[in-house]
DNA sequence: AAATCCACCAACCGCCGCTAA
DNA sequence: CTTAGCGGCGGTTGGTGGATT
């Protein structure tokens, strides 16, 4: 619609509030409140135009605004949530009472210098380990977060003389966007078959129809995998026949359109589904499998809150598996054959030096949050991955874990192997936010009103 | 002490979608 | 159905003040 009335008016004042004026606009609103801000300049007798109002009540005057410098749980939450949504700052706002969506878009901004002269460090990494040439191509694609970041570490590795490496797997940069989560709405949470998700709106939510799977051993098109439910309805994949199998989700939608799916390591008996928020996969270590078909029997709210706070899952084994499955797993992570090239579990046993217990310990690794991630936490999230992060948090704090013993184990670690940095470094970057060309209107919190 | 640089952040600009005329 | 007005949002600007040269 373009300018508004008031703004093209020769009379508004501009530039910065003073006190006198500050006082009129709180007048006006204690006495006869806001709703109409194109009303206010003229009844409160101020020369400025409603729109500069209204960002001065909401942005500096309100009395529940809460100034003063980010608590680092804000700074937390609010690195959580971009890694979520992005650059919405309205929605990251709403969930920090009292701080705008002004104050935080401005931190933001200028925090995010600090992340791209680390992103030159971690384009250092790059350089001195072996593992890129298997990287594959989404790892370097921009994103709304990591945009800069990962223009260095494309450039870095292309002058270096190494090609940027290429997946043979993954969809090209064309045809793969982040799935654009908040469309869907659970609406069940107890199926026995599905976890179910309805759209919205039909207007703006894209229908994904069929997931398309594809295995390291197979060659040719993608097959299809799963029938969906004829809604339209998305979020569940068994993972029955693809024992020992890497594999890439690939969601189609009815446009013929690929989506990415964050890449998954899993083995049979597990199962994994995406999590419609974040695009990431939740793993319900509990469930029962029917008829030799696995599938996602309960995911009840709290869990899948959790697992919205617990960040990305990035390879879950469940039951035995035994050292012969782990060796192909490195077989395939050498070779380059992984497409996902970031292993974790497997990384887990292969830095802890120690077998690890799949009979036994239902293993969820987790990764935290995108930046949530300082090297020492990302390991211990790894090496006590099958714990489950919650729990191993909670023997942290009751001091069951002796965390200086721990941090020594870890440093060890990376000491050992310094390319495990490197993976953890490019496991986080791959994890990309919405991207910028899905403006939706329905948004995470809407998903359990 | 003066000049310059730079980070911060309040405010502005332009676009979007909704709604009522 | 079209369009103007509006609130809301995200990108960007430019003033300010502290740090550095």
């Amino acid at each position: 619609m373009g300018r508004h009335l008031c703004c093209n008016q020769q009379k508004v004042k501009r530039g910065l509030w003073s006190p006198d004026e500050d006082e009129k606009l709180i007048n006006y609103i204690t006495k006869y409140g806001y709703g109409c801000w194109s009303e206010v300049p003229e009844k409160s007798g101020l020369q400025r135009c409603g729109k500069s109002c209204r960002l001065r009540w909401i942005n500096y005057l309100r009395p529940d605004i809460r100034r003063g410098n980010f608590s680092p749980n804000e700074e937390k939450l609010i690195i959580h949530l971009h890694t979520m949504v992005g650059n919405r700052w309205a929605y990251i706002a709403s969930h920090l009472p009292g701080r705008t969506d002004n104050e935080i878009k401005n931190y933001w901004n200028s925090w995010i210098k600090k992340k791209l002269a680390k992103a030159e460090i971690i384009s250092k990494n790059i350089e001195a380990s072996k593992v890129h040439n298997n990287l594959p191509q989404f790892l370097f694609e921009e994103s709304a977060t990591l945009g800069n970041e990962n223009k260095l570490l494309k450039s870095e590795m292309n002058t270096d003389g190494h090609a940027a490496p290429q997946s043979h797997v993954l969809p090209s940069k064309e045809t793969c966007e982040t799935f654009p989560l908040w469309d869907y709405k659970m609406i069940n949470h107890s199926t026995a078959r599905n976890s179910q998700y309805e759209m919205e709106d039909s207007k703006t939510a894209l229908t994904i129809d069929s997931l398309l799977i594809r295995t390291d051993s197979e060659t040719g098109p993608i097959r299809e995998f799963n029938t969906w439910d004829p809604s339209g309805i998305l979020i569940n994949s068994s993972s029955k026949n693809c024992k020992n199998s890497d594999f890439q989700y690939i969601l189609q939608r009815d446009n013929g359109q690929q989506v990415q799916g964050l890449p998954v390591s899993n083995t049979w008996h597990g199962y994994s589904s995406l999590n419609p928020i974040e695009g990431s996969f939740y793993y319900n270590p509990n469930s029962e499998s029917s008829n030799g078909v696995h599938t996602t029997s309960s995911i009840n709210e709290s869990d899948f809150m959790r697992s919205l706070d617990m960040g990305p899952l990035i390879y879950s084994h469940h039951e035995t598996l035994d050292p012969a499955d782990h060796a192909n797993v490195a077989t395939m992570w050498e070779s380059g054959s992984s497409p996902n090239g970031v292993d974790l579990g497997y990384s887990e046993c292969l830095y802890s030096g120690e077998q690890y217990n799949h009979a036994t310990e239902n293993s969820c690794s987790y990764l935290p949050p995108l930046y949530d991630v300082s090297e020492e936490s990302a390991a211990i999230d790894i090496k006590h991955s099958g714990n489950n992060s919650l729990r191993y948090l909670e023997q942290i704090q009751s001091n069951e874990i002796n965390i200086s013993q721990e941090m020594d184990a870890i440093q060890q670690i990376f000491e050992q192997n310094s390319s495990l940095v490197t993976t953890i470094q490019y496991c986080l970057g791959s994890h990309s936010p919405v991207s910028d060309s899905h403006h939706l209107h329905h948004r995470p919190q809407d998903a359990f009103d």
